[in-house]
DNA sequence: CCCCATGTTCGACA
DNA sequence: GTGTCGAACATGGG
């Protein structure tokens, strides 16, 4: 389930080894999440360096070792990471693991969507300083999403918000969460969301983004029965709002739930 | 056999 | 060139 506050979450599972040495990498050398790196680059790139520091921005990690070692990981649609004992014996998902004295940090993804790459560089590898703003962040203004939907007018709303070059970490279930907040019908056009809606547009974006990250983030705690998510993923959950049957439908290519008396069709 | 799955990318088409 | 949509990717569950 890895959106932006799952991700927050992961990231933080590597911990345990922050300031030890990779004795021994374990990798699957023909396993798609590499992309056409070369495994055994990256298995000596990490062999004897220490982790220092993660980071994580929307869905992407960044781990950085000592020195001028960068190992950025995508978690896909499955992907996972823990800390595991040392004598961690790795599975067919087991795509890398790195080895300490004291732990086995894995990463594992069974069907592959997920990605690992690894750089040596002084600095932050490009592609990390070059994601797009947090939204989080004081430059995430509702004037930028104001001409983002403008930009995108012709597409439904729940696509839009899957656009990880304007929502970074945003994924399927925050983005019918924000919808639903707001009042929105996720099939409304972008560009014909009135001013007013906007508004409230962008409050619930971050406001989701904020409670994700204090409630997953943290430590995979549970959401109030308040939110949209614990009842939408089986057909006939009831929305906690009007006591309605959820709806269920492929919008923008994916499973959407949404609730038609409290989401208005602009 | 069918359809489904919390993501991204690529090709077709307008 | 731009924007939009659906298929493909790989695997397992129902």
């Amino acid at each position: 389930m890895p959106e932006l506050a799952e991700v927050e979450y992961y990231r933080k599972q590597w911990n345990p080894g922050l300031s030890q040495t990779i004795e021994k990498v374990h990798l699957h050398s023909h396993s798609r999440v590499f992309r056409g790196q070369t495994p055994s680059d990256i298995q000596r790139g990490l062999q004897e360096k220490s982790l220092q520091k993660s980071f994580a921005h929307g869905k992407q990690m960044l781990f950085q070792f000592k020195s001028c070692t960068w190992l950025g990981v995508h978690l896909g649609m499955t992907g996972k990471l823990f800390t595991a004992k040392p004598d961690f014996i790795p599975q067919k998902q087991s795509h890398l693991v790195l080895y300490t004295e004291k732990n086995a940090l894995v990463f594992e993804d069974f069907r592959h969507f997920g990605k690992i790459s690894w750089e040596e560089s002084r600095e932050k590898p490009l592609w990390w300083t070059s994601l797009p703003p947090s939204i989080l962040s004081q430059s995430f203004t509702q004037e930028k999403l104001q001409a983002f939907l403008k930009k995108r007018k012709n597409s439904p709303i729940k696509a839009v918000l899957l656009m990880q070059e304007q929502f970074p970490g945003v994924g399927n279930w925050m983005a019918d969460e924000i919808n639903w907040r707001s009042g929105i019908h996720p099939t409304t056009r972008a560009g014909k969301i009135p001013p007013d809606k906007v508004a409230v547009l962008y409050g619930e974006i971050k406001e989701v983004c904020q409670k994700a990250l204090d409630i997953v983030g943290e430590d995979w705690g549970d959401f109030p029965d308040s939110w949209l998510f614990n009842h939408r993923w089986r057909e006939g959950g009831i929305c906690p709002r009007s006591g309605e049957i959820l709806t269920r439908e492929k919008i923008g290519g994916r499973t959407t739930c949404y609730s038609p008396s409290v989401q208005e069709l602009f």
